[in-house]
RNA sequence: GGUGGAAUGGCCGAGAGGCGAGGCAAGGGACUGCAAAUCCCUCUACACGGGUUCAAAUCCCGUUUCCACCUCCA
């Protein structure tokens, strides 16, 4: 039996992964500015991530999985000015946003999601003892910055050189005793929400939020600290600065996922190509586009395209199709069992695609055991599968997936539809195909699909996905 | 300028020195009254140029193209 390994950005290699508390996992994940609704590359992340949860959740360890709101930066009081709201407001208008998306992909909860704006007490006492230590100073205007010409390990995230970096352009170098100095704090402007501190009122620089709640919710040291590939620099660094200055070891693992790219760019809300969640979720069901989007590695690139997507549903529409003939066959639900397949997969560094291979075998082999009328390998088949699925959060029997409120009148439409089919049925015992073939046409032309089976006729709603406009 | 990533069959996508993942599409076959579904078979690739090796898609050197980060980014 193989063990759980996982590729750490800061070492550039895959190596065992070693909690630091035997049986409990920490991990502190770079959550959602909430300042526009999500697009794909956004819940990716999430996805990525409740995957990693689930697979070390379901290896034994009782995991404590943090994932942050940043509910206050120049883009929410932008947003704010532009739409005409409190940023308050603007931030929890998106944060339902995400919190909608998150939920229609089936991505759990995390344990605890800190908002920003409430821990400015853990931020201003971070600062003071970073202050404390020389680590970092507040010129007087209300500003704090970290001195990184001090830091002795530096940039060692990105591999960067601090003098390589490009100053940046809107640097505001009054303050600043090296233009690289990064800002903890920000003065108030006017106009401008703001929080008291010992050095001024001002708000939270976006770096330190994530080290404070960290720090708040997993303590001086945690298992791993995750986020997008664009993170690293400078977001990431920073946080590593800031910790370390302040005397904590900090994350022991870093991971990162890719983006979803479109066109063969990165989707951004600059470039104006960024696939919006909810627009989404008007072609293909939740738990088709999870799919989707869990299918591929997590440090993979991910090139979105309509037809893609559709054909990954359509892929998992096979998967579910197989297990609801098993419960028709075999009269109860498949019970999640993982195979040796799927855990060689997930232990290495969370191989999904190696894993879809192996339920696409367990799938076939199914169809086959359908077809000899093996139940007992039928039902191991839809155990594995299912056991699989469970894993990368898109089981169908889930209840979150399910049609609430339709059970009565899912029930009434199957009575009626075996109504019509037992025609049918009848039809072709006297040979009357014209006859069969209209209840068949009947039914194709209101959206329901027809097939023999077996163990007899089968029902199911044909989708109508409808391509979204500009998308191929 | 600095730091990374990518290039695989019609398409999507893994892998990472020898045994050619998997899916979709296509063609053929089995089954079927016909369909559908299912199963079987076929098509079979690693950007380019050198090199190392008994053996390279995989390692090394070089080249090209594309992408990203260095400014807010999942």
């Amino acid at each position: 039996m193989s063990s759980l390994h996982l590729y750490d950005t800061l070492t550039r290699t895959t190596a065992p992964f070693k909690a630091i508390k035997d049986g409990e996992a920490s991990i502190y994940l770079c959550g959602a500015t909430v300042q526009a609704p999500p697009h794909i590359g956004h819940v990716r992340s999430g996805v990525n991530f409740d995957i990693l949860r689930r697979w070390l959740t379901k290896s034994g360890y009782n995991v404590t999985f943090i994932r942050n709101v940043t509910d206050i930066d120049d883009k929410i009081l932008h947003k704010a000015v532009h739409e005409e709201m409190p940023w308050w407001a603007v931030a929890m208008k998106y944060e339902r946003a995400f919190a909608d998306a998150y939920a229609a992909l089936n991505v759990m909860p995390p344990t605890y999601e800190p908002r920003a704006t409430g821990h400015v007490t853990q931020m201003i006492e971070l600062m003071q003892k970073l202050i404390e230590r020389g680590a970092a100073y507040a010129p007087g205007n209300g500003d704090v910055y970290l001195e990184v010409r001090k830091l002795t390990s530096y940039l060692t995230l990105s591999r960067q050189k601090l003098d390589d970096l490009q100053p940046a352009a809107d640097a505001d170098e009054t303050y600043k005793k090296d233009p690289r100095d990064f800002a903890l704090w920000k003065a108030a402007k006017p106009g401008d929400p703001s929080w008291p501190t010992p050095w001024g009122a001002g708000r939270p620089g976006w770096h330190l939020e994530c080290s404070a709640m960290a720090h708040t919710y997993l303590g001086e040291a945690f298992d791993i600290h995750g986020g997008g590939l664009d993170l690293v620099f400078p977001h990431h660094e920073n946080e590593i600065a800031q910790s370390e200055a302040a005397g904590y070891p900090f994350a022991k693992l870093w991971m990162h996922n890719a983006w979803v790219t479109a066109s063969g760019e990165k989707m951004s809300k600059s470039l104006g190509n960024s696939l919006q969640v909810a627009e989404l979720l008007k072609s293909v069901r939740g738990i088709e586009l999870r799919w989707y989007l869990g299918g591929a590695h997590y440090r993979s690139m991910l090139e979105f395209s309509m037809g893609a997507l559709e054909e990954s549903a359509t892929a998992f529409r096979r998967i579910e199709s197989f297990l609801q003939r098993s419960v028709e066959i075999l009269g109860t639900e498949p019970t999640p069992v993982i195979n040796a397949t799927f855990t060689d997969a997930m232990n290495d560094d969370l191989a999904v695609p190696t894993a879809l291979a192996g339920i696409s075998e367990s799938l076939r082999l199914g169809n086959t055991a359908i077809t000899d009328g093996d139940k007992k390998a039928i039902a191991q088949h839809a155990n594995e599968i299912r056991g699989a699925l469970e894993v990368l959060g898109c089981d169908p029997f889930d209840s979150v997936f399910a049609q609430s409120g339709a059970t009565d009148l899912t029930a009434a439409l199957d009575g009626t539809i075996k109504l019509a089919l037992a025609q049918r049925t009848a039809a072709r015992e006297r040979k009357d195909f014209a006859a069969s073939d209209a209840i068949r046409d009947g039914l194709a032309a209101l959206g329901i699909s027809i097939e023999d089976t077996a163990q007899g006729p089968r029902w199911s709603i044909t989708s109508h996905a409808t391509p979204t406009e500009g998308s191929k």
